[in-house]
DNA sequence: GGTGTAAGCCTTAAC
DNA sequence: GGCTTACACC
């Protein structure tokens, strides 16, 4: 069969071998050094499991074993290594910093999220799925809200037999997907009756009510994934030819995998290629998204793999890591102890407890320490990030009316700008587009840097690359775009041009048919419109008081400011000065629900800081209230407790 | 138009 | 848990 030849693509790639290097002469790339247990990971063959907690350089391993692996040949010319990560961007970053280090090898790592590669092998596969899970005229793509699932949990249960029902109806609407869905293997002969177990009677309902009656089959992450376990199970074939392309396989962040995602690694690769798991079961705050309990304890497992241990820590000082590792042990009694490889450069007191008399207090106080902050140690804005579980907004008024007493700016990530999240639009391709094109025009020259982004965007939305005669025309084009945007930009000032005119005459210089085309290619789902729209919310807000382009598409993006976020957003970020606002029952009112993840969450937000941690409450019962352990684990890391109200 | 009551909402990834 | 919103009722 040739049709599995096509995806084996090994024979198509361009590069031609480099110089091999032996094993024992590889010395890692633009660091110093690895720590011992980080060496023995990275050499270890066989499936490994790598324990690292926050500042371990996670990303930084997987990236020097990539290339360890690539440059020595012990992954061969023309085979590659699949690293598998949950969020685009951590797939991304993954993807840049090998590309940076080993750019001869770059074409074979390949880094990619979850669902693209399951959604991927569906999609390029789906004929050859066994014949009872064929659907010959496509799919859509949907979210099933929670509503939604309670609604077909209960339209199924009065057609159940007796014991099943009682079951049904016991089962949570919000973890039916994950856990439900997702934990039934699909039989390769799709079942003629109803199975005789509550999860496989309820999951397969679900199939025959979204994927197998005669309507468009609507399928969720969740149904992709367990199509392409299917389809690697079922054709043998495919396996083998993912197994030879792929002799190495990275999962980042493994302490997020669902049971879904654990049953497809295990159909693909188990008992094949090598395997490296890297994560922190302490940092697993996706539990209610289906991530499984004591993941990387049961990849071992399951795996036969080595388990090491990072424990250095590049980010934190020592005294940060010592109350770090007091939570740490709390989240898991063997929790080994880390290494600081951070200098300390603060004057005073890296971990405080600030209780406050109100709000206005707090953002008072803070307000004021933070521009002093500034001034006497030559700090920026950005060194700082505000803190809180929940309703970031709540907060947001009061801090950036006290910080602009100081001339510091404030940008709220979490905040909704049209119909997206700030963070969301400001990491938008599209959107970096738009912005880019703006400051080019705006600032012609001395932009090498955007001038090179736009240009490979532009290469990309095209589908130029690889074509010089093409791309050459797209560079001319750009020039000429930023030429005629620079005149509008000079006749229109942005406090009085409406934002829509602005993002429509940028538009009307684009290929817009090109741009929605490689928006839908990207995300089929998603709307060209929902990005422009949220591009056009923000700059209308930040236009209005600027004076010129220049001024408005700095506040556009807002890099210089106090940072404000969720600690769920902050996973895997990090800076100088974390300020953990609202350590009391208010914020954390849900802490009992699950006080191991709440915990968690904690020990995320806290690990952010590199220098000083801040710990802040206007509740004098806060130390007695429900979230009493985190104080007692702070006093035993020998937090002081400061006392401005 | 006030009051009482109940339901909804908080953290949220993924092509 | 505690706040906001929607709606029924007087």
């Amino acid at each position: 069969m040739s049709r599995f030849d096509d995806f084996d693509e090994l024979g198509a790639s361009p590069m031609r071998p480099v110089a091999m290097i032996p094993p024992a002469d590889w010395r890692p790339i633009d660091i110093d050094d690895l720590e011992p247990s980080a060496w023995h990971a990275l050499r270890h063959v066989g499936n490994t499991a790598v324990v690292a907690g926050p500042g371990a350089g996670k990303t930084e391993f997987l990236a020097q074993r990539a290339a360890y692996l690539l440059q020595t040949g012990i992954c061969p010319w023309p085979q590659r290594i699949l690293a598998i990560s949950f969020k685009r961007d951590a797939a991304a970053n993954l993807g840049r910093r090998v590309a940076a280090r080993i750019p001869e090898h770059s074409d074979r790592f390949v880094s990619m999220t979850f669902d693209a590669f399951t959604k991927g092998l569906v999609d390029r596969f789906a004929s050859a799925l066994p014949q009872g899970w064929r659907r010959t005229n496509g799919y859509e793509i949907d979210f099933p809200s929670e509503r939604y699932v309670q609604d077909f949990l209960g339209d199924i249960s009065p057609a159940a037999p007796a014991l099943i029902r009682s079951h049904v109806l016991t089962l949570r609407p919000g973890r039916f997907v994950a856990d439900t869905v997702g934990g039934w293997d699909l039989p390769i002969t799709v079942p003629v009756g109803d199975p005789d177990d509550v999860s496989g009677y309820a999951a397969l309902q679900w199939w025959r009510d979204r994927y197998l009656g005669h309507g468009k089959a609507r399928v969720d992450f969740v149904m992709l994934n367990r199509l392409a376990e299917l389809l690697v199970r079922s054709v043998p074939k495919l396996r083998r030819a993912l197994r030879m392309t792929y002799p190495f396989v990275f999962v980042d962040e493994f302490q997020d995998t669902t049971s879904a995602q654990f049953s497809f690694l295990a159909s693909v690769f188990g008992g094949g290629p090598t395997a490296t798991a890297v994560g922190d079961g302490k940092q697993r705050i996706m539990g209610w998204a289906g991530a499984l309990p004591k993941a990387l304890e049961r990849f071992a497992d399951a795996f036969g793999a080595t388990t090491y241990s990072l424990t250095w820590n590049f980010r934190s000082s020592s005294t940060l890591v010592q109350i770090q590792h007091v939570i740490a042990t709390n989240l898991d009694p063997g929790a080994a102890p880390a290494i600081s490889k951070a200098d300390s450069d603060i004057d005073g007191n890296p971990a405080e407890v600030w209780m406050f008399s109100s709000l206005d207090q707090e953002a008072t106080v803070i307000a004021d320490w933070i521009a002093a902050d500034i001034a006497t140690f030559g700090r920026v804005p950005a060194d700082f990030a505000l803190l809180a579980r929940q309703r970031i907004a709540d907060f947001e008024t009061r801090f950036r009316d006290e910080l602009a007493r100081h001339d510091i700016k404030v940008r709220n990530d979490d905040a909704v700008v049209g119909k997206m999240r700030l963070q969301d639009l400001l990491k938008h391709e599209i959107a970096q587009l738009l912005l880019g094109l703006l400051r080019l025009a705006d600032k012609p020259r001395g932009l090498p840097k955007e001038w090179r982004e736009v240009l490979a965007t532009l290469t990309r939305v095209h589908g130029a690359m690889g074509d010089e005669v093409a791309q050459r025309r797209v560079g001319d084009d750009l020039s000429k775009l930023t030429v005629e945007l620079r005149s509008w930009l000079r006749a229109n000032a942005p406090n009085s041009t409406p934002a829509r005119d602005a993002v429509n005459y940028v538009l009307s210089l684009l290929d817009t048919a090109a741009v929605r085309r490689y928006v839908r290619s990207a995300a089929p789902d998603e709307q060209l419109e929902i990005v422009t729209g949220a591009f056009e919310a923000r700059l209308a807000a930040v236009a209005t008081a600027s004076t010129s382009w220049t001024d408005t598409l700095e506040r556009f993006e807002c890099v210089d400011a106090v940072v404000l976020l969720t600690a769920h957003r902050s996973k895997g970020l990090e800076y100088h000065t974390v300020i953990f606002l609202g350590l009391d029952d208010d914020q954390w009112w849900a802490h009992n629900r699950d006080p191991i993840e709440s915990t968690s969450t904690f020990f995320v937000g806290l690990s952010r800081a590199a220098q000083r941690i801040i710990f802040t409450t206007t509740s004098p019962f806060a130390r007695t209230g429900r979230i009493a352990t985190f104080f007692s684990m702070l006093d035993e890391a020998g937090v002081a407790e400061l006392d401005y109200s």
